[in-house]
DNA sequence: AATCGAAGTAATTGCTTAATTACTTAGGTT
DNA sequence: AACCTAAGTAATTAAGCAATTACTTCGATT
């Protein structure tokens, strides 16, 4: 420990560490594409030539953020989605897609940054390395989303006929339509209270149509719980 | 004319329009933060201290290319509306409903870089100028949505208790959905092809889980037209 | 035809930023 | 305790960019 508190010279894999933690914070506040090297720097109380020292540019930072968040979120989505279908619901692929919404809903209330930047790099019209990990992430995710949207179909929960990769797209869109409005609004917690409702909107997109018993209530209860904090 | 056939010395007003063009031109093909005045000077052939003869600033050409942007778009999707609203049609309200669906789809098509530049301006945490007229867009688009949701359900079109904030909040992301897709496969012209089936799906979620007449098809007939090239 | 303002150029200014370099310092190993 | 590597600093480099300036040229108007 230095006088001010600080820890003077920490390892580069903790230092990566913390470099990716405030690439990742200063993206909740401001574009990434404005976020210097010196920026990031400050953040974790080094000099702007020290963060060569553990990442060979700036580039390299970003991917590792990207790396970060792909692993982190998938881990986090998938986990949400196995919990429900392990337990003996009723239209449990459906009670699991519920949870990977939620599950996504968190994560970017957890981390506000993560939009940005994908965002941000899929807006580079030419395939940067930078682009391609983002195309991984959501190619992760879709596999994600078509397991559970098919385990419904095998049983029999969703409308027939329906459009597996029209609904994984849809899935995709409405947590995309929550990220901007909380773009726009500037509050990202908002998006806590609006994702239940949202959900049960897609949720009738799938499966919608099917006259069940006339007299009883048109949709069945449906729990809407709370992720894991 | 010069020698070249390029014509020298246009009004300001042609040269605005011929500028806020070739923003747009030059966001389709990379990310909007990269475009310098230099790009726009040379994309209309003249030098990068001229673009100053004709705007202020380099936000304000951005701060143009979002008005030109509000108007065209916002005429065209509220003209799509009109002309089925007018038609005298069963369910009017979700015919201009897809009607603005594919209109706005036509119209990423036709200008693939607007979602860019929107994004990029969205990214913005604090409230620049810029960010204001994006907020100002959406706004006046939940509007045109909300007034034809609300049509909608008068005429007993939607399922009962709909939330219609969420409902304007999931098409705009079922449009975000789609272009996320174009932005990731580098191919806007696929949406055209995936829109009808996506807006499909949406429908269902407004529409769902009224029981029609046991025998009768579920969903009656729905013609995806083309809109105007 | 002379005039004058608007449009254009070429060069420059001032600033920012990623990356490099030469040098210094901390701290674990033997 | 001496040593050596990895982490850190301070300063510099080279490039890019928005905006300004001094000057030139086009073209409509009287």
């Amino acid at each position: 420990m230095n006088v001010s508190g600080k820890s003077a010279k920490q390892s580069t894999a903790a230092r990566q560490a913390g470099l990716i933690e405030a690439a990742l914070r200063l993206a909740a506040q401001r574009s990434p594409a404005g976020i210097t090297t010196g920026d990031l720097a400050q953040a974790v109380g080094i000099t702007q030539g020290a963060v060569f020292r553990h990442f060979a540019s700036k580039e390299s930072v970003w991917l590792a953020v990207l790396d970060w968040v792909t692993d982190r979120l998938l881990a986090r989505l998938r986990a949400a989605a196995d919990a429900e279908l392990a337990s003996t619901q009723i239209a449990a692929p459906l009670v699991a897609l519920q949870a990977v919404f939620l599950a996504h809903v968190d994560f970017v209330v957890a981390y506000p940054g993560v939009p940005r930047v994908i965002f941000q790099e899929l807006q580079q019209a030419q395939d940067t390395a930078l682009k391609a990990r983002v195309r991984g992430l959501l190619q992760q995710y879709r596999q994600l989303l078509m397991g559970l949207l098919q385990r419904a179909q095998a049983q029999q929960l969703l409308a027939p006929g329906t459009d597996l990769q029209a609904a994984a797209l849809l899935f995709i869109g409405s947590v995309q339509g929550l990220v901007m409005q909380s773009l726009l609004s500037g509050d990202v917690a908002a998006m806590t209270g609006q994702a239940p409702g949202v959900f049960a909107l897609y949720r009738r997109a799938l499966t919608a149509t099917v006259a069940t018993t006339p007299t009883t209530p048109a949709q069945p209860p449906f729990a809407t719980k709370k992720e894991t904090p």
